[in-house]
Parts: structure tokens; sequence; C-alpha cells
DNA sequence: TATCATTAATGATATATATCATAATATATA
DNA sequence: TATATATTATGATATATATCATTAATGATA
């Protein structure tokens, strides 16, 4: 798909029931002429850390990952964005600049909304303004989980929740092509890359996945769930 | 102090100012008739992980931890909240029971105030919703960014952030009674109470700080900040 | 006060993980 | 296409951390 070529309107956009359902057509259209789509390539920044905050950013199609960077300017990954998320996190409540670098993994559109749209909006509609928190809430909660989660395993029960986060809550399949290098993976779940192509290799010689350079499959998901759940 | 003698009016309430602002006298009153404080014992519990949401809760006074209970039954604390602080994060917009489990550590004041008046105050007020999510965004910024902290170093960077912790946000000196135990640190930055306690000797002999017990004096601030950013 | 249970402390040992080294492969760039 | 660069892979080794064992100290309870 060449996502150049598409421009979406936000009364047909799919993710409007979710995050926008509680608007008028006027505050809609307001919406639609103000918001800019953008498109983004495998590895195009997106926004960076300690730039200012101006736009709710939307994440309509694609994949980013956000990170921080490090005094040792290692990389830490904080979580990967999937289509329909905020991609701003609550900082755009709670920061007047970017607490975390965003980077496309894959080719992505993003829509930004000027700030202040939304918080009139908030202020205006309160019915947006629930359903909107309890968006973002869920949003946020999720990242403080599945930051518990990865602390409280070690190496083998975290690359099992890799595998199953991509297979479950992105690509929808036990069969998919890993978007982020063995690096990168080493930097979302706090281990060494040696280490992550290690555990890898592991699961594919217990016959758990199968591995073709960036492509997965997951063989047996009972027992890397059984991994996941022994840590 | 004897907690349980005293009660407070919201509109004397030297937290209003920041959390409830931006409300009318009207709007006050309600909360202040309807708000239930309630005043727990360390070591009593608040709420409990699956326990139906039904209140918005406020720490007024205090210190409580939240804490997850894990499969192998070992709790693992996600963070430290001090008055003024939200006690149920975001799970009160995304969850209809609770995520955590909460638990005094020091003797505290709890307002409970029923969480369908804070949403219809949120629908009704754009301006205190507005001010309300600024507050929340930042508490659950600021656990998301503690966990990173956290996870990206290692024992002596660990226990350093920990006593940095308590000494700049907590009690606001180089000299206080830690509140928890070496076990409950550990289940907070996720290593074992051993090495917590064999950290915590070292730091000793090397003169960064001075133990008695629970009572811990920070003696080398600028020294254990650098055992902190050195990770 | 005596007794029990919990917490703190420290050493020895086992385990988990990171680092270093090297090679093979893949990917980008001129 | 050739060359450089980054990624994947694996083994050997060093380091960090957890676990086990034991004792001391502290706090709770009768």
């Amino acid at each position: 798909m060449d996502l150049s070529l598409k421009v979406t309107n936000c009364k047909e956009c799919i993710y409007r029931s979710w995050a926008f359902k509680n608007l008028t057509d006027e505050e809609l259209r307001l919406i639609n002429d103000e918001k800019i789509e953008k498109y983004f390539r495998k590895g195009d920044n997106i926004c960076l850390e300690g730039e200012p905050i101006s736009s709710f950013m939307y994440l309509q199609n694609g994949l980013v990952k956000l990170y921080k960077t490090e005094l040792n300017d290692r990389e830490h990954i904080i979580s990967i964005a999937k289509p329909n998320d905020f991609i701003g996190l609550l900082s755009i409540f709670s920061n007047v600049t970017h607490v975390y670098s965003v980077t496309a993994i894959e080719d992505s559109v993003v829509c930004f909304v000027d700030l202040a749209i939304i918080k009139n909006l908030i202020k205006t509609n309160g019915i947006f303004a629930i359903d909107f928190f309890e968006k973002i809430s869920k949003i946020a909660d999720s990242v403080i989980k599945t930051r518990v989660d990865i602390n409280t395993r070690q190496l083998r029960g975290r690359i099992a929740y890799i595998l199953l986060l991509f297979s479950k809550h992105i690509y929808n399949s036990t069969k998919y092509s890993l978007p982020i290098s063995r690096k990168e993976v080493a930097e979302l779940i706090d281990m060494s890359t040696e280490n992550v192509i290690r555990v890898l290799s592991e699961f594919r010689k217990d016959k758990l996945i199968q591995i073709e350079g960036k492509n997965i499959e997951i063989l047996d998901i009972k027992r890397l769930e059984r991994v996941y759940d022994l840590g």
C-alpha cells in the first residue's frame, strides 16, 4: 500500500468511532479542517525528546516506537504504539516538551491535531472528555503494566512476552515479520542484544518458534505462554 | 498526631488549591458533603486488587504503597504515593476493578469521593477537567518514568535512586526513617532482599550514608547522585 | 520477662546475565 | 557491482545477581 496516496476524512476514518465518537458534525468538521495527516517512512522521526508539544498525535496506520535516550546515549524503548494509539501518551497534559522520542518502525500515518483544539473540546464537550480520558488512561495503564510484567521476569520470560505481544496485540497472527531488530528488542526489555539472539535460538531449538531472519512463527503458543507465566 | 481526631472541610483543605481549585462554592460543597474521610493505621489495606472501583481516592495524609500480587504470590510494588497523590492512578477511568492493591505504610488519611461526582464535574466544568487531567497525567507519567529509571540501572544505581527518592520527593530531608522494610525495597526495585541489605551496607562502608535500623542519613548526596547517574 | 516471629546482616555458592571476541550474513551506499 | 556497515549468530569468559545457610537483632505477644 502506498500510504502517500491516501488522505482520510475524519468522518470516514475507521478509528473515529472509538476515539472521537462523541463529537457533533460541527466539532468533527473543525478537526477535519485543522488536522494534518503526515506520512512517515520506516526510520523517520515523528518527534524528538525535548521538542515543544504543539499537537495531539494519533497513529492512524503503521507502527512506531517511543523511546528515551539515556545518559550513556543508549536508547531505551518505552513502548510500541499501534494504530489507534495516542503517540504522546499523557505528556500532552503533563508537559510542555516531549518526554520521549517517537520513530516509525514501519511506514506510518500520523494525524496531528492542534492541542488547543483538543483541550477546547475537553472543556466544552463533557461526554467527549470522559471518553477521551478513558481511552488515554487505558493506554497509559497498559504501558505501566507492561513495564512491570517485563521487570518481574527474566530473559526467557521477557522474550516470550515480546513474541506474544506482537502476535496477540499487534499482528493478530502467530506468524509475522518482527518489525524491530534484535538490538531494539534488547532496548525494549532491558537485556543485552546477544542474549536476545541466544534466547531466540534456544526457543527455536526447543521448537517453540521458527525463525528466518525477521520472520517469526510461533509453533507452540501454549508452551510459550507457560514460559512467560513461569517468568 | 492522632489522625482520628481530625476532620477536614474541603474548603479549608490545604490540598484543595491544587487539585480542586477550579470549583465553584456550590460544587465544592457537594464534594464536602459527600466525601468520606477515612483513617488508616500503618499496615491497613485501603483497597485490594480486583475489588470494584466506586470512589476516587485522594491521599490527604501519610504514605501508601501500590502493589500487585504476582503468580508466585510475591508482591511487586509499583509505586509509593505521597500526600496529594491520587491513589487509584488512571484505573478509575480505564477499569471497573482495582488493578493494584493499596496499603498504608504510615498512618494515613484518605478521602473517598464517589466516582460519579468526579465524572460529573469533568462533564460539566471544563476548566476543572483540564486541570484534573493535568494533575493525574503528571502522576502517571512519573510512575512510568520511575519504572524506566529503575529498570535501566543495576543494584547500586537502584538503591541510590530509592534513597534519593525518599529524601527529595517524600521527606525533603537527607535524614529520615525509611517507611518500608528491606524486603519491600526489594519488591519496589526488583532485586533480592539480601542484595538490598548488602548494597546498603556497602554504601555505609563507603561513607555515602549512615544507617541505624530504619534511620537513614545521606552523608554525601553528590556522590550518591553520581552512583545513580552511573547506573 | 520469656517466647515466638519477623527483619536485618553476612558469607558461601550457584545461577543468570553481560561483555568480549570472532565470524557469517544481510543491508545499505558509493 | 564492489565496498562498507550493520545485523545476526555463537562460544568463552567475566561480572552481576540470586539463592541458600546461618546468626544476630528487633519487634510483637502472651
